[in-house]
DNA sequence: CATGAATGAGCGTTCATTCAT
DNA sequence: GATGAATGAACGCTCATTCAT
């Protein structure tokens, strides 16, 4: 029972990704979301709270699954610089693997109003903390410098990789995203980094 | 005449960015703004040719006053490092010294379709310019690393600014965010100059 | 399940007719319609396309009705002179038994741009075939001339009779247009009989 | 300033009846006809009480020509065979050499409520009362029946003239209208002919 | 649990008309 | 008389959500 509902409940999270990417959240109906997922649309209402419910879950699983794969990856990682390095591949990769999604997260998602932000603001929090934790690594270890502020480096940081990412998606995903991890986590080490 | 047409003109944008900004824009209506601006809902028409184009407007109108902003006050600036600074600086403060113009583009602006981000896009050139003009300077001048790729660079620069603001913004203007400019300065030409 | 949804399509154009009799297809609201069908407002568009799709549907519908009635009548009618009196008879029977119902074809319907013209022409195209038929029919039986032309001939009977039945309408239908039939009938036959 | 008065009146009906006959009355902006008669949108009110009063004013003016033509050559024409003939020629002949006025007449002042019908009956009066005096004076000088009534005789004669106009028109004046002419007055007289 | 027909609030836009100049 | 900027009422249609079955 409980793993048809959770069955039920990601077919209609993939359908609304699906749906969202090639139509925008404000331009996709749920009725469409439903077709797609092969329910009727008051199916959706018993996984989901409303329309917006659906894509903040979505954005909730999908950057789970992100983090997941960010925590795994750095599990045997002690060297704050291999850390961020690690961080920015699997940013880029990740987003530019899955297009579908990387629309979603960076065009749709920002279509929302502030209620909403601060409800993505919870789910984004925990690769926030990821991003805290190895700076303050880096700077514990004395890889990165002493005088860093960690809450404003890691909106850098952060803010760097969501631009470049969003810029690759709008201009048509005309070349290649992970060939700019290099050049990125260059620029951020030198930025961090103590002896510089 | 002519001036009197601005005038409505710049009346209803005005207009536009309060009720923008309290309301965010999907949820503003037309009427609401022709209410705050004391014209009548048709003479919205006069002037745009629809929503969205008010929205694109307040964009042009605002970010050109910014864009010429920067411009002047780089005038006399052939340090590359001080450009930096300044753009800074300027970004900060006038974005911190305009709470609903902030709301506007980083909150509301990016509740758009695909359009009308290419259309945005377009008003945004100038300012990539001038810090790709900045970026550029910097390298010729031999303050900057030569290998540095200009394109993915402003974008590393914008992204991470603009992050700054929208988290400010987001958290409430808690804080002081001309306050950042500095270590924000220090990150990014740590990651740009030559002699590190 | 498909009786009732018959049933409320019906609804709907019963709805349709009254309020379009009485008002006029222009300053109808399709509100209206929905109050007076007693349903919510977009129940109409569950059932059909748009407000035009509502009178084109209606025309369609009713005037099915009446080519069936007209073709019923006519099944044991093998004297084309007998067949021209039903026809005529019929036109203004059921026409002046069903006001709402002539105003609708008579005025309403001729509101339209040439698009539903257009449309309009295919639902009157059984009525026209049987009026040519008829005359066809006529000529080989000797009754009526053989120089007629069918196509002008049949226009000129029913722009005759619509004439007719559109004047008795605006006039407030103060005298009985079924008393109308025989001395249109004894004109058309004059025009169309052979020995004349 | 009487003549100058006129010519601005003519000017903008001229205008109209363009603007008309290519979009239609109800896609038909004043603000079209005014650009089109090239005066300003408010000249018009100076001429006319509304939008509606344009189309009935339009009518009266070319309908009042045309009545003045019927009358002018009916002028010496005591036969009231050759009456009928020459009303039908001049119908379907002046019609078709002005397909703008055609159009207006036959499609657009159809698309009036039931107020400006009535507008239009007053109108139309001259002509209904041509066709009358012509009717009852074929009666008079034995050459139509005397059986005849003559109110329901020129409604059958002006709807069946009307209805093959309109045809011709809604055909895309694909075939000559004035060669229906004679079939047309063939099929009146026998119906109309005393000693059939 | 699932359905999908029904709901009805909500809104951008048009355009005939007015009136200060 | 002439202008044309300004007005604001009016409405078709969409679609997220509900609920009887």
């Amino acid at each position: 029972m409980t793993s048809r509902k959770k069955e039920k409940y990601h077919q209609i999270l993939e359908a609304a990704i699906t749906v969202f990417a090639e139509n925008g959240y404000h331009k996709s109906q749920v009725s469409k979301i439903a077709k797609e997922a092969g329910v009727a649309d008051g199916t959706i209402y018993l996984y989901f709270k409303n329309k917006e419910d659906i894509l903040i879950s979505l954005f909730r699983e999908k950057l789970g699954e992100l983090v997941e794969k960010f925590q795994t990856s750095l599990e045997h990682i002690t060297n704050a610089e291999d850390a961020i390095r690690t961080i920015c591949r699997i940013h880029y990769t990740e987003l530019e693997a899955d297009v579908d999604l990387a629309y979603v997260t960076q065009i749709e998602l920002r279509q929302s109003n502030m209620e909403m932000r601060v409800a993505i603001g919870q789910v984004v929090k925990p690769y926030i903390q990821l991003l805290e934790s190895v700076i303050n690594q880096g700077i514990e270890s004395g890889l990165f410098r002493a005088d860093l502020d960690t809450k404003l480096t890691r909106l850098l940081l952060f803010g760097a990789m969501d631009e470049v990412v969003t810029t690759w998606l709008i201009s048509g995903q005309k070349y290649s995203l992970s060939e700019q991890v290099d050049k990125t986590v260059e620029f951020f080490l030198k930025g961090l980094q103590a002896h510089s």
